[in-house]
RNA sequence: CGGGGCGUAGCGCAGCCCGGUCAGCGCGCAUGCUUCGGGAGCAUGAGGUCGAGAGUUCAAAUCUCUCCGCCCCGACCA
């Protein structure tokens, strides 16, 4: 492809919405243009990138026994409410109708339609284990989109399904998918982290996803550097510190803490530490019950792990809730003499604990001298908090360590969820109805190539890997308007061509400067320069993007060269 | 959905506070000449319903109200 024809709208300036370096760099290089808040277009360059990384995927997927199909998009709404997942998936989804009225969803996944195939095709133990995987659009109302393509309302995704008789065959089909997981990140060149996770609305059993370390990742990990335990906060497990109460306040008091509300401003007020109060928060369960969660002062409520004890879906309060059962305001909030009697959940690092301060149910006043078991006995205990910087592994003790990361991908064991509701059923070997087991296995493919470009590139721009950048070499004649120089470089770049190399060439009418530095930011691995060396010395030069090595080369020798340094040809 | 910010030429922005030579700057774009090793110089030129609507006023990019869009921070997911 020739620059002067080819549609890579660069950009110096960079776009005043973009924050994180993929996002820049993808709108600076012409990869991508913004339609609508979470609505790209994938431009000529970004969707050569797309269509090697879904090359590789596919490849993967069809290496363990996956079999590719093409499912619809827009789905009657009708096996949504089938599913229940109507209703789960809220605002999420995206509803219309058709001419008749008919109501109809743009796909968020694809699970309800695979159970339809399920249920009309699989009726023996003989068609299974089958594995099947499309690669298409789906569409999620997110209601933030986010960091370019990282997050957007209309994706990409590779997302697989497997069916099986049993629980053993639904691991092992887990398994294999998370072996092709693992050669498909590998391959794009990417450090990844496999973690414990939580289902969420996809429901099942044991659930892992892939996640990048990126301090632009929107999720949070908990790894252990030196076991290799990693978790994603919403499930991540610790042992808490031990920490000792000074005793300030040793028996039940009331004190007069004049518009102090957060644990900071109490903490300070009283001249205490954090961890000597306790956090106490009112939520409403959807079946509307209030209940009371405690965590320590120094420690977060994890609201996914207090769902699960609770058993329902959670909210916080709203201030006049909060009222209403404590009686008192936000801030001044604690377990014990609410004004309605509640249901209390602590966290396991308040049990027993004594000496510890909390809201007093009065506005303006906190009690002091609580001790747990003395006070709210009747308290169930669990693990409710978010695991902190410091918390030691539970396996083996080391200190975790808390980062943040970008989930790549998700795969789920769904089990017989789906295939129950649905009506899922086969007749195993003794003419026995069973359920299907399934598993549900996604990659969202534009944010794994942003995460590429968040995990591969310098102050200049992007760069790329041999198997995944647009073209292999990108050609600077630096002066179009000197032949000798202009048809030099047309012969290199037929000679690449024709050598299937994948070639761009600059031959705009453009300064050098200018030439050079969208080289830089479109970030090919090989650059090759025809300008002065070759006029005056009868040298090419090549340059590798990423060490910023170069090297002189003789026209001869140039293709040897180029596909030694891309592909370790000898 | 809460909180914060923004909307003026393709991109980045100034102007708004204090209504009236405020329709402006840089980049980009077009044409010509000169240039040609890290986003060249000179000259000429095209390009804008100032997000939309309503209101106040002799007069609105500027003040008021409503709506729309976009971004960022929090509750959800590949």
């Amino acid at each position: 492809m020739k620059l002067s024809r080819a549609y890579i709208p660069t950009q110096k300036e960079t776009p005043s919405d973009a924050v994180i370096p993929s996002h820049r760099l993808m709108i600076r290089g012409g990869f991508i243009k913004p339609l609508a808040a979470g609505i790209y277009t994938i431009l000529p360059i970004g969707w050569k990138v797309v269509k090697k990384v879904i090359e590789i995927i596919r490849q993967e997927m069809d290496k363990i026994g996956a079999q590719e199909l093409h499912m619809p998009a827009i789905n009657p709404i009708e096996i949504w409410d089938e599913s229940g997942r109507n209703k789960s998936f809220g605002d999420e989804m995206f509803r219309l109708k058709d001419r008749k009225g008919r109501g109809l969803v743009l796909a968020p996944t694809h699970e309800e339609i695979i159970c339809d195939l399920a249920r009309k095709y699989i009726k023996s133990y003989k068609d299974m284990p089958q594995m099947w995987y499309q690669i298409q659009t789906k569409f999620r109302d997110e209601p933030r989109p986010r960091s370019g393509v990282m997050r957007t309302r209309q994706f990409t995704m590779k997302d697989s399904y497997s069916l099986d008789c049993d629980p053993e065959g639904m691991r092992k089909s887990y398994e294999l998918h998370a072996e092709a997981y693992r050669n498909i990140f590998k391959r794009c060149g990417i450090k990844f982290h496999v973690v414990g996770a939580s289902s969420g609305l996809m429901g099942g059993s044991a659930s892992q996803e892939f996640m990048m370390e990126t301090e632009n990742g929107e999720d949070v990990l908990v790894l252990c550097d030196n076991c290799g335990y990693s978790s994603n906060m919403e499930v991540a497990a610790s042992k808490f510190q031990e920490k000792t109460n000074s005793g300030k306040y040793n028996s039940l008091t009331e004190i007069h803490t004049p518009g102090k509300r957060t644990i900071q401003e109490v903490s300070e007020f009283l001249s205490i530490n954090p961890w000597e109060l306790i956090k106490s928060i009112l939520y409403i369960s959807e079946k509307n019950e209030p209940f009371i969660a405690l965590v320590r002062g120094d420690h977060d409520v994890n609201e996914e792990k207090l769902a699960k004890i609770v058993g329902a879906e959670i909210r916080p309060a709203h201030p006049d809730e909060v009222k209403e059962v404590c009686g008192a305001e936000t801030g001044f909030v604690g377990p014990v003499k609410t004004a309605k009697k509640v249901r209390i959940i602590a966290d396991n690092a308040l049990e027993n604990g004594k000496n510890f301060i909390a809201g007093a149910n009065e506005n303006d006043y906190h009690l002091g001298g609580i001790d747990v078991s003395r006070d709210i006995g009747f308290a169930s205990f669990g693990d409710i908090r978010n695991v902190v910087s410091g918390d030691l592994c539970i396996n083996c003790g080391s200190k975790l360590r808390v980062t943040h990361a970008v989930e790549l991908g998700h795969i789920f064991q769904l089990g017989t969820k789906y295939a129950k509701t649905m009506k899922a059923f086969f007749l195993d070997s003794s003419g026995k109805e069973n359920p299907v087991y399934m598993g549900s296995y996604g990659i969202g493919v534009e944010r794994l190539v942003a995460s590429i470009i968040e995990q591969n590139h310098d102050d200049k721009g992007i760069v790329w890997e041999p198997f995944l950048t647009p073209y292999h070499v990108h050609v600077m004649p630096i002066n179009m308007s000197v032949n000798e120089i202009a048809n030099m470089a047309e012969k290199i770049y037929n000679m690449f061509i024709e050598n299937s190399i994948e070639t761009i060439m600059d031959d705009r009418e453009v300064s050098p400067g200018f030439k050079f530095k969208d080289a830089d930011l479109l970030g090919m691995p090989i650059q090759i320069v025809i300008g002065k060396k070759w006029l005056n010395d009868g040298k090419i030069e090549l340059k590798i993007r990423k060490t910023g090595e170069t090297f002189e080369v003789k026209e001869e020798e140039l293709l040897l060269k180029v596909n030694s340094i891309l592909f370790n040809k000898a």
